[in-house]
DNA sequence: GCTTTAAAAAGTAACGT
DNA sequence: ACGTTACTTTCAAAAGC
């Protein structure tokens, strides 16, 4: 009687000791990232339904905090890559993938590969770019995964060959390197790209 | 047209069987030229075959992992083999020991460039796993037969989890329909 | 879940030259 | 900017942690 009272406090206050810590580390993680307030409000929405359909069970709280976070900011619109997540995060890279995929199949996420155009406004800020070259990115991406050449394609390698090729384009030219580091892609994943989006807006116009 | 099935090829057969034989791998590996065995990094010893060209595991249990050969033919081949080294080092093994094929592995080409992201929604984002940032093949289980496709971009495709050939075959002509009536071949 | 084996697909990365 | 090597994904079995 006494003890079990004892025990669903101490159970219950565990619990809540780790709610707590996972949405401290969601939003260590977040301000790290530089995402706004409102993709840490949706990973904490996620974490918690990940909570109630059991999900932690077998898992790190810190894994699926993380999976969580990476899963928001897709779902905001406002993506940062596995890799960038990584950076920030206490598991490594394949431990937030797999545990991503895990809770987006069990939670119905239903979510769609990210849209490399969601990549070009943070991108072309990093690097001064104008709107105009975010515009001229755009079209590039539309034209060239219109023709197919987005299959497989890593959507930040593809994003970063686009604001390359535009800022080509509109005169205003980065380098393969400034515009690789932002991306955290390498250069041979630009200068193997840029080029086919430029002949594939061509062929479009 | 060419039927894609026509261009099923098979890179790997897995299978396991046994010798019905308790062994001590610390002397196989001794006297077996080629052997690698280090029970605290794994507690099977790899023995590699040149023709056909396959690896096997040997576990203390006397029970046998091959893998690597290209065909179930190759697979009875490379353990006849090793059956017959193990004989050499006067270990009884039965004449003929019950070999199961585990799982094949196949490639194959649908002959068009496939829009992995319309095949995505088309096929179910619930029924599929497409994450290009992570690997380009968008991974699809089918229900019958029990076999997972890795679907690429170029229309080159890979099937695992069969245990006969025709698995893949049947998984074909499953994918190549699947994706006709969604209007996502060609 | 991990460890080991093999194999294909295509993309990306990290070396050295 | 080459070339090479190697890692990502899928699968199955084995014995043991």
């Amino acid at each position: 009687r006494l003890r079990k009272w004892q025990e669903r406090i101490r159970t219950k206050d565990a619990g809540e000791r780790n709610l707590q810590f996972a949405l401290s580390e969601i939003d260590r993680m977040a301000s790290a990232l530089g995402v706004p307030r409102s993709v840490r409000e949706v990973a904490s929405v996620l974490y918690r339904r990940a909570l109630d359909e059991d999900l932690i069970r077998g898992r790190s709280i810190e894994g699926v905090a993380t999976a969580c976070l990476y899963a928001a900011c897709r779902q905001e619109g406002i993506p940062r890559s596995l890799e960038e997540v990584t950076e920030v995060a206490r598991i490594e890279q394949k431990e937030i993938g797999r545990t991503y995929r895990y809770v987006a199949q069990e939670l119905s996420l239903a979510m769609e590969p990210t849209d490399p155009k969601e990549y070009l406004p943070r991108f072309a800020s990093e690097l001064d770019l104008s709107e105009e070259v975010i515009a001229k990115a755009r079209e590039l991406v539309d034209a060239s995964a219109e023709q197919g050449l987005l299959s497989g394609k890593s959507p930040s390698g593809f994003a970063a060959a686009a604001i390359y090729a535009a800022s080509l384009l509109c005169n205003e030219k980065k380098t393969q390197r400034e515009v690789a580091d932002v991306a955290n892609v390498t250069e041979v994943t630009i200068r193997n790209r840029y080029q086919e989006q430029i002949e594939a807006m061509d062929l479009g116009i | 047209m060419t039927d894609p099935k026509e261009t099923i090829n098979i890179e790997n057969v897995v299978a396991s069987t046994g010798i019905g034989q308790e062994l001590d791998l610390q002397s196989v590996a001794m006297d077996l030229e080629g052997a690698d065995y280090d029970p605290e990094q794994f507690p099977g010893l790899v023995y590699r075959t040149q023709n056909p060209k396959s690896a096997a595991l040997i576990f203390r249990s006397g029970k046998i992992v091959c893998t690597g050969a290209k065909s179930t033919e190759d697979v009875h081949e490379s353990l006849r083999i090793v059956f017959d080294k193990l004989r050499e080092l006067d270990i009884k093994v039965e004449d003929e020991p019950e070999i199961v094929v585990q799982n094949i592995v196949t490639s194959a080409d649908l002959g068009h460039q496939l829009n992995l992201n319309a095949i995505a929604i088309g096929l179910g984002l619930e029924n599929i796993e497409y994450e290009p940032e992570q690997f380009p093949g968008l991974v699809y289980r089918l229900d019958g037969p029990e076999v997972v496709a890795l679907l690429f971009g170029s229309g080159k495709l890979v099937i695992t989890g069969g245990k006969e050939p025709e698995d893949a075959e049947k998984a074909v002509d499953k994918i190549v329909s699947r994706l006709e009536e969604l209007g996502l071949l060609e």
